[in-house]
RNA sequence: GCGGGAAGGAAAGAUGUCUGCUGUGCCUUGGCACAGAGGAAAGUCCGGACACCUUGGGCAGGAUACUUCCUAACGGGAAGCUGCAGCAAUGCAGAGCCAGCUCCACAGAAACAAACCGCGUAGUCCCAUGGGGGCUGCGCAAGGGUGAAAUGGUGGUGUAAGAGACCACCGGUACCGCUGGUGACAGCGGUAGCCAGGAAUGCCUUAUCCGGUGCAAUGCCAAAUAGGAAAGCUAUGGUUAAGCCCAAACCGCUUUCGGGUAGGCAGCUUGAGCCAAAGCGCGAGUUUUGGCCCAGAGGGAUAGACAUCGGUUCCGGCUUGUCCGGGAUUACAGAAUCCGGCUUAUUGACUUCCCGCGAAC
RNA sequence: GUCCCUGUAGCUCAGCUGGAUAGAGUGGCACCCUCCGAAGGUGAAGGUCAGGCGUUCGAAUCGCCUCAGGGACG
């Protein structure tokens, strides 16, 4: 089952994440974790504008339920999201999150 | 048919399968039922409701500006008035330079109460028949030239030369009277030479309105703790949420350092609400009656993927049309306390009305 | 939620109490200098003054409305 991080003080601790992976329109920090699987997601202004944010987060989100089987067992991570990932298709976003797990 | 103009509404998708989210209700406590973004939710350009701030007053400051009305209110809207643009439909603009100050570059004599050239004339000097020229002084706004702008135009009287100095007509301005209109104003008649500028989206004047801060307002519960330290101002002082002052009230106030907590509930959606009919009003609107309940998140739900059918457009086929196949595209954009406007963004279209020109009848 | 600032040459900025031609540095271009470069010198080009409307005789400058970018506070 995946938590969701949802309180600002737990954002900032991946500001001293020391192991992170990248792909070309993502950038994760991650964070060990004694307890299962917690994911959150950041999304600046210099993506789009608001329509395209929330898209963007509904399909990641929707993407990471689907697809349980990729995801890792345990510890903490933040996807954030670069310039150019809300014109993504669909198919070109879940290549690049498989990616992305697959790497960590 | 061509060209132009104005107004308006609706928001381009529909169905199914699988996987999910938020709220409310129900009970067997994890299932079911119902509901779940917009016309702009946006920009934050205005106006309010609501909540808090010991109190009262003044100045300062801000906003608006033809008239009447609508509205809770408005810088919004409706109907008109005047001016300008346009053949017209129509569009755009709107207090006051007879209170004071300031500015009007360059050019020009002069940019506000003006003499450079010029037109006249008195004295004097020179050449000297008439007459011409120089210097000093005075009168003159007709002509020239400059400029965006130089004191209304035409004709006459008048004069040394001229001039609204005076006269006639025309144009403007101000005032008076009558008529129409609630009013801005319009029409008619009369009087006055009054006719010496422009800029208040320059300072400003006049009239009207405005206290400040904002739902992270505010109230309650829970948790935590050190009512701590230093510096400054101190009763002719300080505070009273704001630039200043006064009154009244109160006795501490300001800054820095250090420590703690950063959870929950309410506010939170029944409202200047929506729909329909009837009445009133040219209209914006408003009154009555009946019906309805229509998002409430809090790292922020209202969806994601796939399939089918559509719309628009492009390409190909031939069986040329209510055809078949394939590709692209299917706007702008996401509630955050809630309303009333304004402004901006917007795909493909649609509806209604008006004006001009041309043709036919 | 409440506010503030900025927009001028490819880049960084002046000019902002209206006055005509919008400047400076730097970069790019051409030429000179040198055996060749760098440095230096000379010359020309390059602008919708973010956009629109208005005020004025005249607007980069004043007023209003938009657009874009950046910032502050709790």
């Amino acid at each position: 089952m995946i938590r969701w991080i949802k309180s600002h003080q737990e954002y900032m601790d991946f500001m001293q994440a020391a192991k992170a992976c990248r792909t070309e329109h993502f950038y994760a920090p991650t964070l060990p974790s004694p307890e299962g699987l917690a994911l959150g997601i950041t999304i600046s202004k210099k993506v789009g504008k608001a329509v395209q944010r929330n898209r963007l987060k509904r399909r990641i989100k929707a993407w990471c339920i689907m697809h349980p089987e990729d995801l890792a067992t345990q510890g903490r991570m933040n996807l954030i999201a670069r310039k150019g990932a809300a014109e993504l298709s669909w198919e070109q976003l879940s290549a690049e999150l498989c990616q992305l797990m697959r790497s960590v």
